[in-house]
DNA sequence: TGACTATTCAAGTAATCACTTGAATATATG
DNA sequence: CATATATTCAAGTGATTACTTGAATAGTCA
């Protein structure tokens, strides 16, 4: 019977995608790749991987379809290939978080802010963020932040939140997101604004879900390069 | 810094779900599963796999999280851990779907009735059932359908399709499904009732999709064993 | 043109994977 | 208790994976 070929046949096309999708360093890469379009050179910086390795890995995420790559003069850009990839990402974070006791060990004994206040709902953040009665934090790097943010979102380092402590209000609440729901850096930065005495919650996952739900997103204009 | 080893550890862990996602034997196995829950040898028997490969493949499985299993008497029964899994199956048919070549080209190959006529969204089918308008038929093994189908759906084997045309009548529109949206028997079902002049197409998806969107379900008691 | 840079290719190695085979555990039944 | 059945365990094999190293390709710029 033919149709058993065929089962396996397209069972094995999506074990590629399961495959792409199967090692940390590659996971790793897509949730920089969510951020914003990167060279082959700033994803191995970032991940902490070698150039050869990183070009290996992305060749493989590229034949999954999970990336495209542009090349712009000497250097190649890589970017996810639709929005359905960041669904993917984040169901399988979610099997994991739901049924691996692991990672839960891992986000309580890393994220302990986690359990004190639930996350700010996205569609909550609009309309309060409408009402003027929010300030949003975005405590990505400069070039992610650049490359697409939350309306009306601040960019602040976390090295540099100290510094802007006084520029925030008591009264005013502050809402806090990063890379994804299980970003460190939202985390940190609203600790440290919560010791301040501020009042401070994390947004609902980060910057790529925001835009895959469809919410509006603002851009900056890079003036270097 | 900490966040560098938490953050890796996090994603060896979303990694170890994607690994169990990675094998073309063990989404089969997956995809049987999320029907109903099955015994490992019955499980071995559908898949066209040894007992030893099958129990080390579901062994996988259940580390990985995503199914589990309870033993009665000398079987040991395997159901998906949640409905969250066929969450994350469903985004990677999709993102394979989208965006690997290879699926489509199987996909028209075997599948050609595919483009023919939209499927019959979920919503759709709930309001024009309850107008009486629509017979809804299960192509599954009966086992599957005993486990659990759409409510007032009748379950013909593929086998016996021809025995039954006589009792649909020509205006009624008739609508099939099975295991998921690339199951070969709801297309083969449509394409023949539709050549006996019948008015015939395809449920969007299948049943663990149905029943994952909340959908009501019926459940035949078994008097078999 | 030639020097320089970013990326990819190719070869090699240790670790892991899928599958087989045969034995070991449980659990039920006569 | 002995026997049969369902599942798991353990060891072995060939294939694949992740990573390294060093060379090959493109493209840029003086």
């Amino acid at each position: 019977m033919s149709s058993k070929g065929f089962k396996h046949d397209l069972f094995s096309q999506f074990a590629r995608v399961g495959k792409a999708i199967s090692n940390a360093n590659r996971l790793e890469l897509l949730e920089f790749i969510a951020q914003a379009e990167r060279s082959v050179d700033e994803l191995a910086t970032v991940a902490g991987l070698s150039v050869a390795n990183t070009s290996q890995h992305l060749q493989q995420l590229r034949q999954a379809g999970l990336v495209t790559s542009r090349k712009q003069g000497l250097k190649v850009y890589y970017r996810l290939s639709g929005e359905d990839v960041i669904i993917l990402l984040d169901a399988l974070r979610d099997v994991a978080e739901r049924h691996l006791a692991e990672v839960d060990k891992l986000v309580n004994t890393y994220l302990t802010v986690k359990d004190d206040l639930e996350p700010v709902a996205r569609e909550d953040l609009i309309s309060r963020a409408r009402q003027g009665i929010v300030t949003v934090v975005d405590v990505r790097p400069a070039e992610e932040f650049a490359a697409g943010h939350v309306p009306g979102a601040i960019n602040i380092q976390l090295a540099e939140l100290e510094k802007h402590l006084d520029a925030f209000e008591p009264e005013q609440e502050i809402v806090a997101y990063c890379r994804g729901p299980h970003c460190v850096l939202a985390f940190d930065a609203v600790s440290r604004l919560r010791a301040a005495g501020l009042n401070a919650r994390r947004l609902q996952d980060g910057y790529p879900e925001w835009k895959t739900a469809g919410l509006p997103v603002e851009t900056q204009q890079q003036d270097t390069q």
